[in-house]
DNA sequence: TATAATCCCTCTAGTGACTAGAGCTTCAAG
DNA sequence: CTTGAAGCTCTAGTCACTAGAGGGATTATA
């Protein structure tokens, strides 16, 4: 049985995060101390673990919800967890394309000025207010 | 002169989020008309062309606040520009770093499973559950 | 000129996923 | 037995909007 605090170093949890996780109900409510103090077991430690891997991974609290349901009922069949996946998935492929994008937009930007000038000349204040300098496609 | 909707339809900026910007003082408060509407010239038009411009590359509405503060004194150097453009720029490499190696790690547990199986054997569950499954470093 | 459709107004509250702080209680080490 | 760290609850704040209620203004058509 371990703290809140324990539990927060082994997983790299922050404790109030921990606490917002119970107050959602995302994690099971805790076992209590006589004097009012969260315990932990076993259980707690790999949900809390799932949740970490899952956050990391860019999940949602919604979709890791789902996945824990599922997680609980291992009878059911796993389309659903690989769905919410393969949908995370390519969410953080649309993600990085995008970013690629503004990538080249900012490095175009940015190599236009080398900061030693006016702002009255600045490259970058002129491709932020004119659109027609912009040629990447970022809507 | 034209309407808070006309001036959404032409910045692509919803109407709700004008008056939001105005209300937090990014944009200066729109004249009205004897009926308390909003009405807008050239200059509103320019400013917001010029906050879209900004938030579709990712700056925080604080980082535009200081590049405004500058576009309107052109006498200053634009050092300060510069430097968030380039703090931008560096912002937006590490998020690709990560998403990068997020979907190395995505693809690697959808791939893991086929979601013909049941959730008791779904590798992307076990994957979530056991970081020892997990070679990825993505904290 | 009347009316209807569309637009606009303010205000409050909600989103996601936490984070910060106040003011208090409990626990563990020495 | 004391002290200091860690725990507790509760409220409010973050960012950048978004939604909705309940009304008033403007504009196009009849």
């Amino acid at each position: 049985m371990f703290s809140i605090g324990q539990l927060s170093k082994r997983t790299r949890v922050k404790v109030p995060t921990i606490r917002y996780y119970e107050s959602i109900g995302l994690i099971t409510a805790a076992d209590r101390t006589e004097g009012n103090q969260r315990r932990y077991g076993q259980a707690g430690l790999a949900q809390l673990v799932f949740i970490k891997h899952a956050r990391d991974l860019g999940f949602s609290i919604d979709a890791i919800s789902s996945l824990m349901v599922l997680q609980s009922h291992p009878d059911r069949t796993c389309a659903e967890a690989t769905d919410i996946a393969r949908a995370q998935l390519s969410d953080v492929r649309d993600k990085i394309r995008k970013l690629v994008k503004l990538e080249a937009e900012l490095d175009r930007v940015t190599t236009g000025c080398d900061g030693d000038g006016l702002a009255g000349e600045c490259y970058v204040l002129a491709a932020l207010a004119d659109h027609q300098l912009c040629d990447a496609d970022h809507t």
